[in-house]
RNA sequence: GCUUCUCUAGCUCAAUGGCAGAGCAACGGACUCUUAAUCCGCAGGUUCUGGGUUCGAAUCCCAGGGGAAGCACCA
């Protein structure tokens, strides 16, 4: 049994005069009761298909024009076009994969089945079992016995040709975004893919993939403003996590060796094109590596990302080619501040001489931060915008990198790094602390910082603590946000095109 | 949070102080090789909301709402 049977149009007609939304999904809802009436259901449960849109053209796009096969197929999609010449309907369907015509004879499907095809809408859902043949003019088209309504759109599509542009529609109503928007269904598979080669990549190199929780007692392993939510039952309040680094080093205690996570954090902080308030981060730690080891995996993994998701090693950034394959130049914080001065800086000089460097600059400083965080603040505010290329900038102060382990040739610094891309930071990596003694200093450092009132420090975590005391090996350990690193590949400006259903205000309806 | 821009038919856009319009989609009709099919016809509006100015407001002003960009925030 097959399809539309639209009947009694007549008796309908009254309430559907006019257009406009509310008339044009009336129309459709009583064409949904017409067919219920005449026993078709519009919203049937399966269909078989035998082959996929690119399936077809894999299998027959070769064919010379004019061609009709004996080739039977079934295939499903979505109307996306329709032209109508009378008595030959052409419709094109899209399924993921692809798009192809069907070539609609009357004679082929019968009077009373050509007709209810004709009341088909753009945006339907259709089965169809045909034949595979070519145009006069070559196009590759199924020509089908029977169309079948999988299911009816009661709303009709955004414009076949313009789309989609409202940024507001199109992140409200993701799914009009994919239907219609190409370039959206590009970043998502694009970002698909990124995530996939990652799990391959560390698969191979022996990394564990694990699970910690998104509910934590303390917010810590990162600088920022958490959420805050409540256990009924245990009446606790908890956080959602704002990173996974605590409980996958606790894994490394636990003698895991190689774990990583990639797991949706949560930041109560502002919304910009490069910040969205829960965003998605892979975080890797390895047992008797260091920093230099978490580095050559940060450029291999990104590498071969971009290799299996856009084919290629070059991106775009600036208007500006760079191969990521090629090494990443390393330039140290100290460094980059030193020479855009043109006199040395470095955290060990007199706070004095760092604050007035940093007013110099246009720097508001606040009285508790030291040489370090007057470090950084000069280094984001003077060399941050000129880095365009993939760079690692190293050797952050000690001072505002609490679980890092302390630079084996200078006490001031860390043996850590930041990956920027395009004055955006992509990951940040270490040899991790993992002296007890010493990260429970470091810790109540922070929460000196928490009590005199800097809202994003961490607090001491004496669980963490216990951990370490029962000793974790040397370890290398990396964070890469998956979200920029989409940006970056897609070739895209805002993070909300790389998340399916960004953050925004409530909609009014 | 601040500044600027923006919101008109289901979608994409016009109209800048003087009758709210077009294309697509829809609806009725013609057409058996179209490709954003074409052609003829018809219909569709809380111009984001609420005030105000004006003889007259989509347009100017005020307040509110949504969105965007930038700034702030954000290792």
């Amino acid at each position: 049994m097959s399809d539309v049977t639209p009947t009694n149009e007549s008796s309908a007609n009254d309430e559907q005069s006019g257009s406009g939304l509310a008339a044009e999904k009336a129309r459709r809802l009583a064409q949904l009761d017409s067919m219920r009436a005449a026993g078709v259901n519009p919203y049937p449960y399966r269909f078989d298909r035998s082959h996929t849109l690119e399936e077809v053209r894999a299998n027959w796009g070769h064919l010379e024009p004019g061609i009709e096969t004996e080739n039977g197929v079934s295939v499903a999609g979505r109307i996306m076009l329709k032209r109508d010449t009378g008595k030959l309907v052409f419709a094109s369907i899209r399924d993921r994969s692809g798009e192809i015509q069907l070539f609609i004879s009357k004679a082929a499907v019968g009077d009373d089945e050509f007709a209810a095809i004709k009341h088909l809408d753009l945006g339907d859902w259709v089965g169809v079992h045909g034949t595979v043949m070519t145009t006069r003019k070559g196009e590759l088209s199924v020509k089908p016995d029977r169309v079948e309504l999988l299911s009816k759109a009661v709303r009709p599509m955004p414009d076949k040709w313009h789309g989609l542009h409202d940024v507001d529609t199109r992140f409200r109503q993701r799914y009009a975004d994919l239907i219609v928007n190409e370039d959206a269904r590009r970043a998502f598979e694009i970002r698909h893919e990124i995530i996939a080669s990652f799990r391959r990549t560390l698969h191979d190199r022996g990394f564990i993939e694990v699970e910690t929780p998104v509910l934590h007692v303390e917010s810590g392993g990162a600088h920022a403003r958490p959420f805050t939510t409540h256990h009924n039952t245990l009446d606790m309040q908890l956080y959602l996590r704002i990173a996974l680094e605590l409980h996958l080093k606790r894994l490394i205690v636990g003698g895991m060796e190689r774990v990583y996570e990639i797991g949706r954090i949560f930041r109560n902080e502002g919304i910009s094109t490069r910040h969205n308030p829960e965003f998605t981060m892979m975080e890797l730690y390895q047992a008797l590596g260091d920093w230099n080891d978490v580095m050559e995996i940060s450029e291999t993994l990104i590498t071969q990302a971009a290799r299996d998701s856009i084919g290629t090693t070059i991106v775009t950034i600036r208007e500006q080619e760079f191969d990521l394959a090629e090494p990443w130049p390393r330039v140290r914080m100290v460094d980059a501040v030193s020479e855009k001065i043109g006199r040395a800086v470095h955290p060990s000089q007199p706070v004095s001489e760092l604050r007035s460097l940093a007013e110099e600059h246009g720097i508001r400083w606040e009285d508790r931060w030291g040489g370090g965080k007057l470090v950084e603040e000069l280094f984001e505010a003077l060399c941050e915008a000129d880095i365009v290329r993939p760079t690692f900038i190293t050797g952050h102060p000690t001072e505002i990198s609490p679980l890092a382990r302390v630079d084996r040739d200078d006490p001031w610094l860390t043996e850590r790094f930041e990956i920027f891309v395009d004055s955006r930071e992509l990951g940040n990596g270490y040899s991790e602390l993992n002296d007890p003694v010493e990260q429970r200093l470091r810790f109540e450092e922070e929460q000196a910082a928490k009590e005199a009132g800097d809202v994003e420090a961490g607090s001491l975590d004496e669980d963490y603590l216990r951990a370490l005391e029962y000793g974790m090996p040397p370890t290398g350990g990396l964070g890469i946000g998956m979200d920029r690193l989409t940006m970056l590949l897609a070739g895209v400006d805002s993070i909300k095109e790389v998340i399916l259903f960004p953050t925004l205000r409530h909609e009014v309806l």
